[in-house]
RNA sequence: GGGGAGAUACUCAAGUGGUUAACGAGGACAGACUGUAAAUCUGUUGGCCCUGCCUUCGUAGGUUCGAAUCCUGCUCUCCCCA
């Protein structure tokens, strides 16, 4: 075992300052003063994809490493088919075993972007409880796991007492037994002697701890951190099109940019320290360059930054901004026809696109019927003519109104039409 | 089983025979302001071949010159008594 150098920072004190420590098992600052310490965390494979909501649990694992201990995460393939009650006020369906087969590799993917696999004796590693448990025998879990565990001590977690009115399956009822002897199995193959997770997963973190100390004479220990809130009480990490997902085909490096950067300013600094690896000593600078000029949105931008060029990266991020700037900056027609082709498919790539013919444009075609008919931009005719009414029509940067007929002659390099209601909505129509 | 109340647009909620596409509130969208913000102010919020027309007030019929509004059947919800 290797002695914790004295240069690495104390990963409890890292997360009090970071707001991410919600409870800790007694005993655990010492263990992690004592040695390098390995610890994991959990993620089920509901999707093909993490999505922000996991990214708290995500950077537990980061900052974990970047204190000198060793990050384990645990694709939940096991878990995942049988199902946390926590949370949920109703039994959830099976993924069929392609699909969490699929999901499971996607993730492992995203989990590989955050850590370091190359770091020497702290170096992080990926394990799926499928590998134990597909050959693990319903007798055998019963005789080695399920004896070690009272009923009563399993219902008086609050995921089964919740449940326990509107019902639980067996099946969900023995999910935090599955999920501790993860850890008992992690903590035996390969000393893992810390679980972390978000404050909804301490009863089942709880029941490994347990689980560990009877099984064994060893000791295990927990970190769970809060659960992200935000201060309108909306649901972090969800825009209008639903989840923030790391996958770029889910969610495009453009729109993840740009939910970190309209992040508002009562939770920009709380996330700074959550999402991003910079030093106290930096996020105070930016929190006071934000609290001076905050139309600058310092925190926002640095956060953006470092968020879309881990999960993505530095080339995603530039392109982002460049998107960015051309949608929401001073544009005007002039900017829009000195773009090439290229880059004008690049920064309206997240926009909607729909396909006229030559000909259909070439006798003229009213503002009313391509806003609504033709692009679905505005939902009817009623709601296009009042737009236009209410100001809030461009083409090509400049408000219409509702005489304006389109033509040929408005098209951008002779092939594009970019129509516009009010200032984030943006429809792009190619000609062909 | 007996008795009562109700069902109106995204939600809540007025309206109880004739300018009622339906008061008001919230939400949503847009405009001004701004930081691609918050707050605030303003406008819009059934559809269309749009100075007019059509379709909507649980559902199906009926009365009437005319109904969301009156009558009847049906469906559903809630309450009270057994």
């Amino acid at each position: 075992m290797y002695l914790l150098k004295i240069k690495h920072m104390n990963f409890i004190e890292e997360l009090k300052w970071r707001g991410m420590l919600q409870d800790t098992m007694p005993g655990t600052e010492e263990q992690l003063q004592k040695e390098m310490t390995s610890a994991y965390v959990g993620f089920d494979p509901t999707a093909d994809s993490l999505h922000v909501g996991n990214l708290a649990a995500i950077m537990l694992l980061k900052h974990l490493q970047r204190c000198g201990h060793k990050p384990f995460a645990l694709v939940g393939g096991a878990t995942g088919m049988v199902g946390d009650p926590s949370g949920k006020s109703a039994e959830r369906k099976f993924l069929d075993e392609t699909t969490l087969k699929h999901n499971q590799a996607c993730i492992q993917k995203q989990l590989e972007k955050f850590l370091d696999f190359n770091s020497g004796a702290n170096s992080a590693q990926i394990v799926n409880n499928y590998d134990w448990f597909k050959d693990f025998s319903l007798l055998d879990f019963l005789r080695d796991v399920g004896k070690n565990i009272t009923i009563s001590y399993m219902m008086a977690k609050d995921s089964v007492k919740n449940r326990m009115e509107s019902g639980i399956s067996f099946t969900e009822f023995s999910y935090q037994l599955i999920q501790g002897y993860d850890f008992f199995y992690l903590n035996e193959k390969h000393n893992v002697k810390l679980q972390m997770g978000g404050s909804d997963q301490w009863g089942n973190i709880t029941t490994g701890t347990e689980l560990v100390r009877r099984k064994s004479d060893r000791e295990a220990f927990a970190i769970t951190t809060p659960l992200i809130t935000k201060s309108d009480g909306t649901k972090f990490g969800k825009s209008e099109g639903g989840n923030i997902w790391l996958d770029a085909k889910k969610t495009s490096p453009y729109q993840f940019y740009q939910f970190w950067l309209n992040v508002a300013d009562d939770e920009a600094l709380r996330y700074m320290k959550i999402f991003t690896t910079k030093s106290k000593e930096e996020i105070d600078a930016l929190a006071e360059e934000h609290a001076k000029e905050p139309g600058m949105r310092a925190l926002q931008k640095a956060l953006a930054k470092e968020v879309t060029i881990t999960v993505h990266s530095e080339e995603d991020y530039n392109k982002a901004i460049a998107a960015s700037e051309i949608l929401f900056g001073k544009g005007t027609l002039e900017t829009l026809q000195s773009l090439s082709e290229e880059d004008l498919l690049s920064v309206f790539s997240d926009v909607p696109k729909s396909t006229l013919s030559k000909d259909q444009l070439a006798t003229g075609i009213s503002i009313i019927d391509l806003l609504s008919d033709l692009t679905g931009l505005c939902a009817s005719k009623g709601e296009a003519r009042r737009s236009i009414q209410g100001n809030a029509i461009s083409v090509n940067k400049t408000k219409a109104d509702e005489s304006k007929k389109v033509d040929l002659n408005d098209l951008i390099s002779t092939k594009y039409l970019l129509l516009q209601n009010g200032k984030k909505k943006y429809h792009l129509v190619v000609v062909g």
